[in-house]
DNA sequence: CTGAAAGCGCTTACAG
DNA sequence: CTGAAAGCGCTTACAG
């Protein structure tokens, strides 16, 4: 079966190619006579302009192109509906794709999405290194924008959290409950935003004129395995910490799973506060006290700037800062606080 | 700054555009000579061939395309894994697109799927009436594999999992271990799954010589919102049922955060079994029994069916069953009734 | 083994 | 307001 290219329709309407890509493109200078007539040719063939064709000679698109890190993170699940969202209000379809903190899966999607000409790209870079790969794209016209992480040397639109205050608030919570061997499952220092939760970290301590104990700082890599594994070092450490602060909400989940395991009470044994909430914080066996990104909004920003971006080529670059909250549940002790106090 | 083409590639290592091609294409009548010529001018201007033009000429893409119908469901990101990994394998790429369980926004998609000419895609419907729409792409020559729901009066590749099996397994648990008024939180009875899932249940009431209690049977929409309403109400219900078979993971975890909130414990007032493991069900305030699916296996599963269809065109449809296994944790009360009986 | 040339399906100045 | 024609960057018979 042949398929039904703009020719077809030009004959079949009576008109031009030219006259059909008009339409096509909602080119307001086509008499309403001649649109209605192509129009109706262009359902009744079920006609599918060619994107690849437009792509090539148009020279641009209206595809966006995202790469998360960690398609199983629901932090990265919850960014790509807001941007879906986003694109789709502005007529832009995104397509997806998961570098699973891969720098080399990365760089492959990089080649993809600019042989594929996108007309913009939100990427969560997989290490600060990244940089270069990246500006490789803008080089070739197609602008980028940094989701929830930075890179060294480069700079790019971005939207960022406050990691650093959202780490301090947690651990400076868990400080004002009375703890103060504080331990950290953090990210790979790769991250930037793994780096400034640590900073956030070490800050709360200081400020509370803590000293900082080196062996209870921890490198996860943000997957429920490594969270699971530190866990357990944690709890079996001679001097064992009274509470943890966790750098994601995947190794969160492991350092429960752990702690269950271990029979290690939470938070009376050890307490935790986790950085990123999720749909099951509230209903595990002890509901989480987190940190909570606004990861909707995050994607939302991202796409926006995106768009942005595409409007305006030569703007300034842009950095956005979105805020974290603290959500107080029981992880972190406050209930068994507040009965004492009771008492 | 001027893109770099085949042209001048082709200039630069002094051979003709066809050639450059040819070495793309990894085409073998090409002297070892001019090969590494022409490689190296590739690699010196970091050439990178435009797909659309490919694509264009070519007719044949190497991508394949995904719609999921809820990309925050941990079933579909974990599906999402097997087929990128699969695809990957076999030098292809995915672009992911997410319909939202939303019929019109699936239409839209496949589009968008046929515009840009993928190869092969695979998707799970929105409804049982989506195989019309469906059966479009197949006609302008892509390839359909239907993954996890199946479609009315049209036949596609399919790869499913035995719901029915699997729903009779978890709700004859919850009999045998003592329940008999054993409540549904089903899904629309739009999808084929969820039309399987009831039968499932049917049929293991009926073994049992159980009356069916219609009462019992709710329909919900396999999101958390709908699975926490639903739990409510049947908490709350005059005769209230002593277990819930929930068919899908997100409306289990609704379900569960109703029955914290109403005070109704689980197991012993209500005992609760889900379809679809995540990686939190053991986690959870009461470790969830569920009919776990192979999830990553679908993705793999599918994609090879696709891959399958597309070296070879005519073969016949195919329809791969995959299967599922009850994990027994604690909601179901099985570690009650095995307290009970050391009693 | 290699090149010249046609053509994939569009869009966009350029005329009129 | 509309059409004829060139061209986007590739691939692929067709020659040689």
């Amino acid at each position: 079966m042949p398929r039904v290219n703009i020719k077809t329709v030009a004959q079949y309407a009576g008109v031009s190619e030219a006259t059909v890509s008009r339409v096509l493109n909602s080119n307001p200078t086509v008499s309403e006579e001649v649109r209605a007539r192509t129009l109706e040719a262009i359902e009744k063939l079920g006609y599918q302009p060619n994107r690849a064709a437009r792509r090539l000679r148009a020279n641009s698109s209206d595809v966006l192109g995202l790469i998360v890190s960690d398609i199983e993170n629901p932090f990265f699940t919850s960014v790509v509906r807001g941007v879906e969202d986003t694109a789709q209000a502005a007529q832009k379809s995104v397509i997806l794709c998961n570098s699973d903190e891969n720098p080399t899966k990365l760089k492959n999607y990089l080649k993809i999405m600019e042989a594929e000409r996108v007309a913009g790209l939100i990427v969560a870079p997989t290490s600060m290194k990244d940089g270069e790969s990246l500006q490789r794209l803008t080089q070739v016209g197609i602008p980028i924008v940094l989701l929830d992480r930075q890179v060294d040397n480069y700079v790019f639109d971005s939207v960022l959290v406050d990691n650093i205050r959202g780490a301090f608030t947690g651990v400076k919570h868990l400080i004002d409950l009375g703890c103060e061997r504080v331990a950290m499952i953090g990210g790979t220092p790769a991250l930037s935003n793994a780096r400034d939760r640590l900073e956030g970290y070490r800050n709360a301590l200081k400020a509370a004129g803590l000293s900082i104990d080196e062996k209870l700082i921890k490198e996860g890599n943000y997957k429920i395995e490594s969270g699971y594994r530190i866990g357990k070092e944690l709890a079996h450490s001679t001097h064992r910490p009274q509470a943890i602060f966790v750098a994601n909400n995947l190794m969160t989940l492991g350092a429960v799973r752990a702690l269950r395991e271990l029979k290690v009470r939470i938070p009376e044994d050890m307490a935790i506060v986790g950085f990123d909430d999720t749909p099951w914080a509230n209903e595990l066996m002890v509901p989480l006290t987190v940190v909570s990104q606004p990861t909707y909004q995050l994607g939302q920003t991202a796409t926006q700037l995106l768009l942005n971006r595409l409007a305006r080529p030569d703007a300034p670059f842009q950095t956005a800062i979105l805020h974290t909250h603290l959500i107080i549940r029981e992880s972190c002790g406050a209930q068994l606080h507040n009965q004492e106090k009771m008492l």
